[in-house]
DNA sequence: GATGAATGAGGTTTCATTCAT
DNA sequence: AATGAATGAAACCTCATTCAT
């Protein structure tokens, strides 16, 4: 009756949003718990009870905030979501060479993926198994490749690019080839050095697009 | 881990390998079953109990071949790989230009992994839980890569590649990105129209590597 | 167990009996919300946590008051019976011909348990659950059968009823069939007419019990 | 998909038939230790895991042949019915005089009510507690009703009683007026000795329905 | 007194695995 | 070998009750 959460299935609501401190740390402690616990033993092997044990609170709290392990992951995602906001790189670093921003956007987007190895290879494996998140996925997925279908487009329209390329196509293509390869080296622990990854990766997104000089005439 | 039974596999040594036709038809049926209902349900939700129902065959009985899920899920793959033995393409085909064997390898790819859609998003569920198949799947890979970087490297040596390109780990972006927007367009079902991708990624392909004419005079 | 605090109830000493202004408001909202609650969800399935809720009261402050949900129901029902306690009908009315008490007495049951049907479930469900409640509902219904009982004796005795019944035990049973009846058809719902029903649970009476005219010669 | 019970929703109907002879020991078992449990404890008191171990099962066992609580007692119910069964009174005993087929009727009933007062208590708390058992009391108590309408409507066609009451509403009150005679007395404990309980009750059918002579002149 | 979060015992339910026939 | 019932170890989840503020 009073200002609960929307929840989705809008049934008996009895999760609550803390309105005390020690409210607020205990739902804190929780997903820090939850976040060591998922981390450690994966999302299918995390017990709530063990989320529990390691927030230090009694089985029963879980409940007070959270209806189930979803939901509690997704308590996690967002708050690695806001650890993460950095503010985005052109508007921090003024690049404006296509060159200069592959690179630094991949080197960004690889470096952040190797600190939070463990985590992602998480994402990627809830993905896989809960629908709501695999949905999130592929929302964020179309618009990252949405923004970059645009630069390209760009690029093709200054005489930059390879005109004969699907835009959007090639986005998802190239931003999936980055994605997999994190995934293939951070996660599975396939061992290649980071410079030569960022380098190769650099060079096909530049080959494929055949990225030219500015002024338009080839090296 | 102490002095075990020289088995087959080192397990409890319970499993039997069917003598009699009865027991082959048996196995058959399970493994059939299984496929059916991992296919339906997922590698999850696919109880061993619906596994039975679906062979037609007594709960129990699926003991007398395997020990757990994982051990017929491996039986599963191993029966769809060999349905999917095909002679290797250029032995099959001949085909020796490298935009045609791009172009040909992509295609049979995809269009493979567009019939088997279900069965490849299994796959890949199974590889994000069960650390055995995730080996696996690493193991193929790398094989996969390693063959293909060493024709980056035969057209490299012929100056048809570009040099700057490290071969091994090209090898494994080109086939993630391709193998990824398969998953994307078929499990994920991202609507791209089979030719606008398969020319996309080979485009992606042939600029990425810096194709030259066999000749080896740039355009 | 051991030396028992002598408090007036011998519980374990806890509740309060509202000394502040405040203290009587809560009381009150708690009784409130506890009939709400009782009606709309049951007895079973009402939780302590709606109560004080539906009172706009937090969880614990129930336990001042009360120290479960039997003990709240308690006082539920007492205050229902303050609210219906009408003066007693005869001498209201000053009815004293025998038919004419006993339609006014069975309409005016009738009319109240329509009135009041849900509560009356409730009563009815609580009696067949809680010892305490059964037992006091027991004692009503002996003291209002020992009442009517007296009345049957005395008509027996002037003539005017059938004298080989028992008057006790026709008190009970005459009782109990317009109770039953009036559960069956304001609880369960077996649409009646309310007009005859009352005209033939009358006429039941006044057959069962061979009323003659006051004269006392039969018809 | 073989053979499984029809049940309410037809999810994912997981409970069995007994196939076997040692199925039907387990579930027989099952249902003689819900019976005591019921009995001993109260139907909401009964745990599950208590009428498992009454039946000398494993807890698991329980839901090899009943989804719930309720769908056990239903059993019960059904078991008891089939011991009740006695071939029908009239049909037995051929009695064809009204207040003869009272006063069998009445004696018949409050003797098996007596005989299985713990059991009636039982049934008649789960009628408060359970809809669907609710409803199948209901139902029988109208058919039963429309049974003894008809009778007292060839009575009073034939002259040999009230023709001024409603058979229905009279079927019902006097009925109703026997059984919650029979609950006060054998599960209230409210003593009244068994002869003197037929035949008040009896009396005020006869009364109450002004039973006369085949006849047609009054005594 | 009031608050509302924390507690944890207790029951339910699932299903992989075993085993007697 | 096949059968299908029995087993029991987990996990989950609820909510009456307590308690620090």
């Amino acid at each position: 009756m009073t200002g609960q959460v929307p929840t989705e299935d809008g049934a008996h609501a009895r999760i609550t949003t803390p309105r005390s401190a020690r409210g607020e740390r205990t739902r804190g402690a929780l997903v820090r718990g939850a976040r060591e616990v998922f981390e450690r033993d994966g999302y299918l092997d995390a017990r709530i009870t063990d989320i529990s044990k390691a927030a230090g609170v009694a089985s029963g709290s879980f409940y007070t905030y959270f209806n189930n392990k979803e939901e509690i992951f997704a308590a996690v995602v967002e708050q690695v979501q806001e650890e993460m906001l950095h503010p985005h790189l052109r508007e921090r670093t003024g690049i404006t060479d296509a060159r200069e921003m592959i690179d630094a956007s991949n080197r960004e987007y690889l470096r952040s993926y190797k600190q939070n190895a463990r985590l992602m290879a998480l994402f990627e494996q809830v993905a896989q198994i809960d629908p709501t998140f695999r949905a999130l996925r592929i929302q964020r997925g179309n618009a990252f490749a949405q923004r970059n279908a645009k630069l390209i487009r760009q690029l093709q329209e200054r005489g930059e690019a390879d005109p004969s390329l699907d835009p959007l196509v090639t986005a998802h293509a190239l931003s999936n080839m980055v994605s997999r390869m994190a995934y293939m080296v951070y996660v599975l622990e396939q061992r290649i050095a980071f410079e030569r990854l960022v380098g190769t990766l650099n060079q096909i997104w530049i080959n494929g697009l055949q990225l030219r000089e500015p002024g338009g005439h080839a090296s």
